[in-house]
RNA sequence: GGAGGGGUGGGUGAGUGGUUAAAGCCACCAGACUGUAAAUCUGGCGCCCUGACGGGCUUCGCAGGUUCGAAUCCUGCCCCCUCCA
């Protein structure tokens, strides 16, 4: 690996684009335009092993980074995971075992390196040092911070506030990670902006150990596809990077028209310039957000999949979504068990609704036809279907289907 | 060791003897509309029977009990949390 860094003129593409807040920003300035690679520093716990485009905008600003000629140090958190997390409500997470720490890690790497480059990227297991790490060490490394510095962290500080629990496990978590700094040798790390302390930390314990402080990049919280939460896992919102492309093409069509031009300017290169014409076009009513949305969609998916799924998966979406055509593929029942069934069973045998109520409902709602091989639709209401042909399609709602096969 | 708060449907959160299969909100599903799976509007949203009207069953931490009737009262148990020490 060479040593040569490049040096844009302008930095800030790198300084304020899918950017939070860098601190220091200047520091970071002056760090990049020495011309030694950069030692950038990310961290995760492999007992969420999941990535999804939230992450993404780091791991792209990484990437950024990288190509300049910097080295991504990403640490798993194995010994950190091991503990488990006191911190959520949810109840007591159980220890990970050895064997599923590396399988997560494994898996998060794996979509990681999608955006990451592996070559310019040592990866550092945790327990290499904390492995060996005594109670001396221990007392040593807390005795250098007090309770009151961290009960300022506004999560600590609201918990405390409202007399909700605060572990003292979870004190211990920013000073594993900070010293994960020292002993990497970080220059920047990386983190959402709810990061913040934890960074902090580590900025201020390589500065006690005689170290040049780390800067904190904070990259910005990606909205969820409800336009409203932040994007995770657990409320739902999200887009993961191992989705199949139909479906990722088709969450990202399903984001509320104002997120379109974040989505752009923090997951795609798409200049700035470009992207604020779409703003202006979009404000001013001569485009249709939909055009960009698209856009949007093919980009990402062919990101994370290719060119060719992402067309497929596009026409799939103006195919079954826009004209409310039939998709290309659907799931087949045999039609000699389905001439066998009243509607509703049959509704409820296919999958296509989950109990005889839910297919009620659906009949009644009108979402239920039957769709001929010649294209005919015969519309299916409470009572009995009509009789049932080898090809015939079954819609039970919006998009979704079942052959019938003889 | 002492005092107190709480466990409700996927989530949140009302409800303190019947009118409560359980408000509202979110999520979700369907329909309409549309420039998109955006937005908006309408309806639905435990299970079973019924074309429908309607009927039946199960549900409010667990187990019992009181009562014509309980998510709501009583007893025991389990779990979570807070404060004082």
């Amino acid at each position: 690996m060479t040593s040569r860094v490049e040096i844009p003129e302008d930095l800030t593409t790198i300084t304020r684009r899918g950017v939070s807040r860098i601190i220091s920003e200047e520091e970071f300035t002056a760090m990049l335009q020495r011309g030694r690679p950069l030692r950038l520093k990310m961290g995760f716990d492999p007992s969420r092993p999941d990535i999804h485009l939230g992450h993404v905008v780091g791991l792209r600003k990484l990437r950024q980074l990288q190509d300049l000629g910097h080295q991504v140090i990403l640490i798993v958190g194995d010994w950190t995971a091991q503990i488990g997390d006191p911190s959520g409500r949810s109840a007591t997470r159980t220890m990970l075992t050895h064997a599923e720490v590396l399988e997560n890690a494994e898996s998060y790497m794996r979509q990681f390196f999608k955006v990451v480059d592996r070559e310019r990227t040592q990866v550092e297991w945790q327990s290499q040092w904390f492995g060996e790490f005594t109670l001396a060490n221990v007392i040593e490394l807390t005795s250098r911070f007090t309770i009151n510095q961290f009960l300022h962290r506004e999560d600590f500080a609201n918990r405390y506030a409202e007399n909700r629990p605060i572990a003292i496990t979870e004190m211990l978590y920013p000073l594993m990670q900070a010293y994960d700094s020292v002993v990497i040798e970080s220059d920047v790390e990386f983190g959402g902006t709810d990061q913040m302390f934890n960074l902090l930390v580590g900025r201020e314990l390589q500065g006690m150990m005689g170290q040049t402080p780390q800067q904190c990049f904070m990259m910005p919280i990606l909205v969820g596809t409800d336009g409203v939460q932040k994007m995770s896992k657990s409320l739902g919102n999200y887009v993961a990077l191992e989705e199949p492309p139909a479906e990722m093409y088709g969450k990202l069509m399903s984001l509320p028209d104002s997120l379109i031009t974040s989505y752009y300017e923090y997951l795609t290169d798409v200049p700035d310039a470009d992207i604020a014409e779409m703003q202006q076009a979009m404000a001013s009513e001569s485009a249709n957000p939909m055009d960009f949305k698209k856009g949007l969609a093919r980009r990402i998916t062919a990101t994370f999949h290719d060119t060719d799924a992402a067309n497929t998966a596009e026409s799939h979406f103006e195919q079954v979504v826009q004209r409310r055509d039939l998709p290309e593929d659907m799931p087949e029942y045999s039609l000699a068990d389905a001439a066998e069934l009243p509607i509703n069973r049959l509704l409820v045998e296919t999958g296509l609704a989950s109990s005889n109520a839910e297919a009620r409902r659906l009949i009644t709602q009108g979402a239920v036809e039957i769709i001929r091989a010649n294209g005919e639709r015969v519309s299916v209401a409470a009572g009995e279907g009509p009789e049932l042909l080898a090809g015939d399609v079954v819609r039970g709602g919006r998009r979704r289907f079942v052959r019938l096969v003889g």
